[in-house]
DNA sequence: CGTTATGTTGATTCAGATCAAGAGCGGTGG
DNA sequence: CCACCGCTCTTGATCTGAATCAACATAACG
């Protein structure tokens, strides 16, 4: 049984600031529809007008910028829990497009709503602020991955982040879905699948993840991390 | 002589929202320092608590971010005009510093005032919001560059974003300043140095820039964009 | 069950890194 | 005014991490 969404929604938000009565109750009078779609379909259009915001409840999607050659570069990837479009509350034109990378359930936020709860209801205005900072220092973090980091350390830092998010979010064990492909992980890394394919294997072949059937086990924690030298400080995650 | 700093905010700003006598009334009634800092210098730290938001008034910074093994990516160039570190404002430590390129002056906006205006003045809210979401755009096209775009493609693509930045921030002519280093374009890139001066070159040679006592003349506006693939449409920047 | 997606493996190539040595060029001080 | 030092840029030779190309092996799937 899916609890209310204005349940999840207040109990996501929580999570970024502290809500008032008048917060909580401000989301709760607002009535939302859950819209479900199929896996690798466009949820924002690049170069389309940015209406809502999509929340999603479960399954994953990704942003991702389209390139004259027909390259793509996906910029972020979104799970359970995230607010994916935060970026173009004021924006004309998206530059970017957000698609589904399993089925997923979302719930569309439209931005005259969001508006409305940042313009009257502080905590709301500052849970939304964070989520959007948060955005962006993934964001940052991603440019030093393809800027800076090895094959192999960046593939590991995209663990070891994912994992670590869906966590904040809730999901608990150590091991995670993990629905991606090669191609998909390629176009996040700035890499080629072929070369993702190997970074993963030997991963495995050191029993430092596994990866079967969608599913991501984390056999070794701290060999992970240090093989990204990961530092999750950037993630701003107060322990929940 | 240079104009009331707080003229040069209002003018910086209504760039990006309409302002009403009252919002304007607000940023009038501070009163601001202006610090002069040299060049290399550190404007916050990186670790650091966030305790202003820079605002450049001349001079030339960057946004950094420093790995464990001592390399460095810069993932944004700030120019004047730039309010150069609004992610910050509700955020405890700061994942990254900011240093100067040049010596520059600042305004050193206290995030208690900003957090005031955004509170008070919804045409600033929405200005404030603005600038942070064009921060977001071209953080997102830096990991498209990044990842996706050749060294001769970044390279260019660098340079349309900066010369096209400061024109928007009030640059007029082909020939603007442009005191990188190539290590510091390098860091930029995701490239070494000695390659970022090998791309420099063969852009000289094909008699599309001309680089030389920090200062970048664009002799072929045209073929610059070309070899850039250069879409400006992702800083939104409105005509002024 | 064929059929299309995805993943694996190996051989080869290439863009960009690395290494190394000069060259220009302010700046500083004797 | 010149000698020297520390940067930054240039140039060339070599190396290498990741891309590319090409089969083949598995799933997933109607």
């Amino acid at each position: 049984m899916i609890a209310d969404v204005a349940d999840v929604l207040i109990k996501r938000l929580s999570q970024f600031s502290v809500l008032s009565e008048r917060d909580r109750f401000a989301i709760a009078k607002v009535s939302f529809t859950v819209r479900e779609v199929e896996a690798d379909q466009d949820i924002v259009r690049q170069g389309g007008r940015p209406l809502f915001c999509p929340f999603i409840l479960e399954g994953f999607a990704c942003r991702f910028k389209l390139l004259p050659d027909g390259q793509r570069q996906i910029i972020a990837f979104h799970v359970a829990g995230d607010f994916s479009d935060l970026a173009s509350l004021l924006v004309d034109r998206l530059d970017y497009g957000i698609m589904t990378v399993t089925a997923a359930k979302i719930v569309a936020l439209p931005y005259p709503v969001i508006l409305d709860w940042m313009a009257t209801q502080p905590g709301l205005a500052r849970a939304f602020w964070s989520i959007g900072q948060l955005g962006m220092a993934q964001l940052g973090e991603w440019v030093v991955s393809t800027g800076r980091r090895t094959a192999q350390q960046r593939t590991a830092h995209l663990l070891c982040e994912l994992v670590e998010r869906m966590r904040h979010a809730g999901v608990t064990g150590d091991t995670v879905s993990f629905p991606f492909t090669q191609a998909e992980l390629a176009d996040a890394l700035g890499l080629t699948p072929v070369h993702v394919g190997r970074m993963l294997l030997s991963l495995k072949a050191e029993r430092t993840i596994d990866i079967s059937n969608g599913l991501l086990s984390i056999l070794n924690w701290r060999e992970l991390k240090q093989a990204a030298s990961f530092d999750p400080s950037y993630l701003h995650l107060r322990p929940r």
